[in-house]
Order: C-alpha cells, then structure tokens, then sequence
DNA sequence: ACCTTAACTCAAAACATTTGAATAAAATAT
DNA sequence: ATATTTTATTCAAATGTTTTGAGTTAAGGT
C-alpha cells in the first residue's frame, strides 16, 4: 500500500506469467478444481494451466486431491489450495501493544504473541518486530514465509481525529515504514489500517469467505470500517477510506474529539459502552476488566447495558443502512474488539432501514453478521495483506521516481 | 458493467499488448510526452513504447507535436492524446426522454439530439438509438466509433426505491441489454446508472480532470453519487453502490417513498426544491419552468428559496463530510440537472465537518466544487464509459458460462 | 467390442517484450 | 572548434510465456 502518487505499470511475459498464477490460486482458493475447468473459469488453455499447476505443485501451493468422477470421460485429477504451502506473518502494533501471528495460508493461525510496549518509536518498535519474528520463524512448522504484514491504527496523515489521543502512532508514516522494515526483516512488508486489514481476514476465512464485495465494521478502541469490493480493499485517495467512526449519525448528538457532534462512534464503540458503564458505576475509571462485567451485565440483562445497547443499536441500523445505501455490499460484516456476545446482543437489536438496497429479494449472503475472526482479528489481518497479495490477481502499480517535468 | 459473478481472467501476449496500449493512452490522456518517458513511468522498455507508438499513430489515436528541448542530450519526439482520433456514442434513457450525444475521445460534444418517448418498452427505445444513431455516424466529422454509452436511472435489480415511479423503467435489465444494443448499433456498448456515468465525464474533461480519487454528487430527480477510486467506478456487488439519496441524514425527518424518514434527496434535490416551491406558490404544480423560476428567486434572494437552500446546504454538509470520511475522495464534485447558479449557492452555504479525514493540509483540490459538464452530464458520462474502457487499464473478467458444479 | 466424450501431454508455432549494440542529436567541457 | 557526455531512438536477435494442433489416456454409452 503507498499513498504517493502511482502510475499504473505496463505488463510483460513475466508479469503475465505471475497473473496467471494468481487467477489459478485464486480461483482454487475458493474450490477444488481440475485443470480443465481451470482454464476454462480463466480463459487459457489447458496447457498454461497445466504448467502452472506443475509450477504450483513443486512449491507446494497446492495439492493433488485424486481423481473426480466426470460424467464421461476422462475424470480430472483434482487440485486444492494448501494452506500449509506457505506462511504469512501479521503485526498489529498499537500505542501500548505488539500483537504478532503467524498464519497458514488459509488464514489460520499457527503461533501468536503479545508484547507490551513501554515505547511507540518507529526503530524501538521495528526492533522488537525483528526478534519476534525471527522466533517466529524459527519455530515456524512451515518452512516458507512469504511476507509480514503490518497493521497501525488509521486515520493516516492527519491530527485530531482519533477519540483517543492514546490511539495515535507518532512518526510512524506508512509511505516510508515497509521499506524500513523490509531491511529489518529480510520479507516483503504490506502495510494498511486495522479495518481494512480486518476485513481482508474476515474474507479470507471468516464470515466473507468467497464474497467479492463486503463490508466490515471493526471495533478497536473506535469504530472502523474496511470496505472490500469487487475483491480489492477500498483505501481512498490517501488510505482514509473507512472513518466511520466520524459520521455524523445524530445531529447535534454527543461531542466528539474531532469536533464534530453526533459521531457514530460516540454511540457504537468499545470507548463509548465502557464510559456508559463508567458513569453507572459498573466500571472503574481505569476501565480495567471491561470484558467480564460487560459478559456479567449482559448476562443479568443490566437495565444499564441495554440502554446502552438500544441507543447503539438505533445509531448502528442507520449507519448499516448507509453503508448499504454507499457501497452495495453483499453483507455487511461485524468484528473487533468487543465480546461476542455483545456483538450478537447488538446484532439482535437492529432495526435496519427499509429504504436500502440491500433489501433484494436474490440475496444469498445475510444482510449483516458477526466476523468469526475474534480479538484478533487486526493482527491476522495483517497476514492477510500478504496472503491477498499473493493469491489475488491486481493491476500492478509503478511509483513515478520523478515527477514528470514539461 | 455486469452483474453477474464474475472470475478474473488470465492473461497472454495478446492481453498484455492492449493493456499496455491502455497504459500509454492513459498516460498521454494526462499530459504529452516522449517514448522515453512513458516507457520510464510504465516500466516498458523504450522499444516497446516505441512499437506501440507507431501503431496508435498509424490509428491517429496520438500525434505527434514536435521535438522538446530538453536539459541534455537528443530532444524527444513528443506525443499527444489526440482527441480527434476516434468518437463515442452516449445514450441517456429518461423516462420520457432519449439524449444521445457523440463525442470527441476527449469528451467534447461534437453532436447532440433529444427525442421524446411516447413508450420506455425496451424494443421500442432500442430501435429509436439505433435510428439517432445512425444519422449522428453518417454525420460525424470523425470516422471511427468506438461504441455505444447507455446509461439508465438506478438502482437496479430493486423495486420501491426511487423517490418517483416515474422514474423507473421497467424491463430494462442491464445485464442483457448490452448484448441486445451491441446487435442493433453493431458496436460495444457499456451500461451504467447516470451518477456514476455522469462521474467519469467530469473526470475526464470537467472539475475532476486527472483526479484517481473523486466523488461525484449526481442531481437527477434525486440525488446520486457516483465514485472514482483510483480511476475506477465503483458499482457495488449489484451495481448499486452510491445511492446516497436514500441516506438518513435527519433522523425522524421528512417521509420518503421508499419507507425510510429523513431521507437525503427530501432536503437536497431537484425534486425537493421543486415541491418546497410549489408549496411556497411560486412553481406551478405541474412544476413547468422551474428553471426559469428557480434562476429568478435566487437573483432576487427570495426568502423561501433562501429558506430551502439553508435546509438543504445544512443537510449536504453533514452528507459531504460522511462521503468525505468513507470514500476519502480527493474532492467533491456537485453536478447534474441543476442550474449552475443554484449548485454556486448551495457549495457556498456549505458548512463542511471539521471532523473530517478531507481536513488536511496538503491538498491540491478543493474539498468541494461545482462540475464542469452542465446539463448534459449523463449523456456525456455515457459516451465517457466507451473512452473509459479504451484508455484506462484494468484487470479483465471473464464471465462464467456454467457454474462450476461440484 | 466400438464409439463418444473429456482430460491431459508433447512439440512446434505464435506473440509481444526485452536486450544489447548502434545511431542521432543536443548540451557541456576542453 | 572539437571532444565528451547525455539522452532519445532504432535495429536485430534473444527471451519468456502462451497458444495451437496432434496424439494419448481413461472413462461412459451403445
């Protein structure tokens, strides 16, 4: 991901030769298939196919799954994706924590490792990455490790937006910061913001699978959205795509740090519910295990958790029903740092807006679901953007080294 | 444009020879140049350029304008997007109207005719394109028609949505009727629904020009959103992404027709203003000259237009800046069936969000701005979709014939 | 048994790009 | 003035990948 300016690049034998290989992985990713119905999903001829797969086949991509009885003739050998073929790692750094996992290429998780952060600065942290990586891969069951990806907390480029000034990574910008640790790590680094990044797990192996186009809500400790369509993560003109966070949901609604009034995630977010509870006394100032006694209130259906919860729920129907309305998604997805519980609890209390079209009679997804990728899901979403990456056909991009003078 | 799944398609020698014609074109359409720099900015050898070059000279798509003295060395021979290479067709389909325009591969209106529809019945309509059709090629001043734009009112695929029935046209299914058009006009055609159409005009030759990342705010009867992100429309899973209209944007506000209350296109429309007028007695109810009307009421600062406008640029502020923060455009276009004088007065009654991801400091664009194509947008986005596929790359689909059985 | 259908393999041909050497034209240095 | 450097361009051969067409394998249908 790179928010300088791009120029879209042109194509040759070998770049063709490395679309292909994504079409065929992609492809398989969702099904099992015979090289036949391969080539003919791809438009190219049994022979490419063939030889990819051989190609596929001594890495260790993808695997012979035996023969499938046709209705006549000869029957197709079958191959499969093999998730363990390879490995991805994913970071999620955040103000106070480093998360790392260590994926299969399905998305599963292999290892994980939390590690506090007594400091934010960009080579203290990149240090640490470096050391949990090399253990990682040290103890890794799968050999080959394609990549790490990285995930910090969006917006990009600006000043006053998070809730939280807490949330904020000084110094940390996403233009430089994959070269850097590229040295560091000796592996391709992809870098996003944890939504989009959530989402594309989510859709690797969660709630999405196989949709081409969704959207995901991620609770961090505001509100995020990670739009996918058509396959590919939508990031805007300069990755801010998402900040669902400040929609304006209720005007003239709760103050906001961003200086708006009414921001959605004044009223649907992990910060919002725990100063609720804060203020009923539920909770310690500190916030400290907000987890249990949300599941506890939740569980006693506390008359303070569901006025919580009916005022986020009214808030969330509206702004699904944006969403809707705005990128046509197959479904919309909800996922992040909140118990599943609470998600479901919330889920249960929508009351989405009849005027949408999601309302369609043909729809095969549900309108909106929770993620099934836990607490985690950031941090494997980081290893997601290397897994995308590699299996997900693109246009590939050239940065423009000078800008093109008259 | 299509609805249905869709894989991605493989590539070959014959794939990567007009895709990168594409790259080149796309280059040119920004700026003038030499082989030596496209082939830089495209990662293409300079022989490669070179052999394309010649080709799209020999087709007039470029031209050459002489040498440029350059710091050192040979000068390159510069090339130029020629815009009189080859024209477009674009169809608007209204209701009770049929625009075609022809143009120029820069956009520009070269031809233009209106015919009255006594009947929307798909066969019907058909036979009328083809007619106009025919007369505009065997008048045009340039020879070679790339294809055919059609563009119809959206959303598809839904029904009770639109803020008038009459704005619907049943039995236009965009997903057989290109094929159906393709056989009558004997040339390509792409369909789209006007917002996002309208879209690709304005960022072809209008206020959008050479912007990847853009919104487009579409007065039609209601109000839609057409979006660019980095240089592609984006549809949604069943095209119809971008229905901001039907956004709630006032919580228990007016009642729409599509069940929803406080719906953005009740505040912010040619509709709107129409019936506040008609109510106010300055519009008849048959709403004939409103044009006229509106254009007068807004010289003389008319209270009750005044009144509406205030209405309305409350409730398209909160709406840009909720654009602003999902799509993270570079800018906001505003265009369509509106005077520009009225679009002027309500851009400068905008209050934009402060808590917006548009608030930063390095931006070229402005965050909003009145569009350039006037009245005739959707009828020049149509014509604006044929350009769009000739010189913009993208990643090729192949439809699937049958599903791929278990 | 024989035919038909479908998947697959092999070797040759086709396509478009890249490479490396050579040429052209301008600015700068000597 | 002349040589050198720099940049743009062209030519011909080499390269990488896909496609094509003929032939093989393996199953079901008749």
């Amino acid at each position: 991901m790179s928010f300088q300016p791009q120029q879209i690049a042109g194509n040759n034998a070998e770049k063709t030769k490395a679309h292909n290989r994504r079409v065929v992985l992609g492809y398989l990713q969702t099904r099992a298939a015979g090289r036949a119905e391969i080539a003919k999903a791809a438009g190219l001829s049994t022979q490419t196919v063939s030889n990819l797969m051989a190609e596929l086949e001594t890495e260790g991509l993808v695997l012979r799954t035996g023969r499938r009885a046709a209705a006549r003739g000869q029957p197709p050998v079958v191959y499969a994706f093999n998730p363990a073929g390879a490995a991805a790692l994913g970071f999620e750094v955040r103000p106070d924590m480093l998360t790392m996992v260590l994926t299969d290429l399905g998305g599963t998780a292999l290892a994980s490792e939390h590690h506090r952060l007594a400091q934010t600065d960009p080579d203290f942290v990149l240090a640490q990455m470096a050391r949990l990586a090399q253990k990682a891969i040290a103890r890794s069951p799968i050999a080959r490790i394609l990549g790490a990806g990285l995930v910090i907390p969006g917006p990009f480029g600006l000043e006053g937006l998070s809730t939280d000034d807490a949330t904020a990574l000084p110094g940390w910008d996403p233009a430089t910061l994959p070269a850097r640790a590229e040295l560091l790590l000796g592996l391709p680094v992809h870098i996003d913001k944890d939504a989009t990044a959530a989402a594309l797990a989510e859709g690797m192996s969660g709630a999405a699978q196989g949709l081409p186009t969704y959207a995901f809500l991620y609770f961090g400790s505001g509100l995020g959205l990670g739009i996918v369509a058509q396959g590919h993560p939508l990031r805007g003109a300069f990755g801010n795509a998402g900040e669902v966070g400040h929609v304006i949901i209720h005007p003239n609604g709760r103050a906001c740090g961003c200086g708006n009034a009414g921001c959605l995630e004044q009223y649907v977010s992990r910060l919002s519910v725990q100063r609720h509870l804060v203020a009923k006394g539920h909770l310690a100032p500190d916030t400290s295990g907000t987890d249990a006694t949300l599941l506890r209130l939740l569980d006693t259906q506390n008359p303070d958790l569901i006025e919580w919860l009916d005022t986020a729920a009214e808030a969330l129907s509206r702004a699904i029903g944006m969403l809707e309305n705005l990128f046509d998604p197959q479904s919309t997805v909800l996922g992040g740092a909140l118990p599943d519980a609470l998600i479901d609890a919330l889920i249960a209390r929508l009351a989405l807006p009849t005027g949408s079209v999601a309302r369609r009679s043909d729809r095969t997804a549900p309108r909106v679901q929770r993620g099934t990728s836990g607490r985690f899901t950031a941090a494997l979403g980081a290893a997601a953007l290397v897994i995308h990456s590699t299996v997900t056909p693109r246009l590939d991009a050239h940065r423009l080294e000078s800008p093109p003078c008259p």
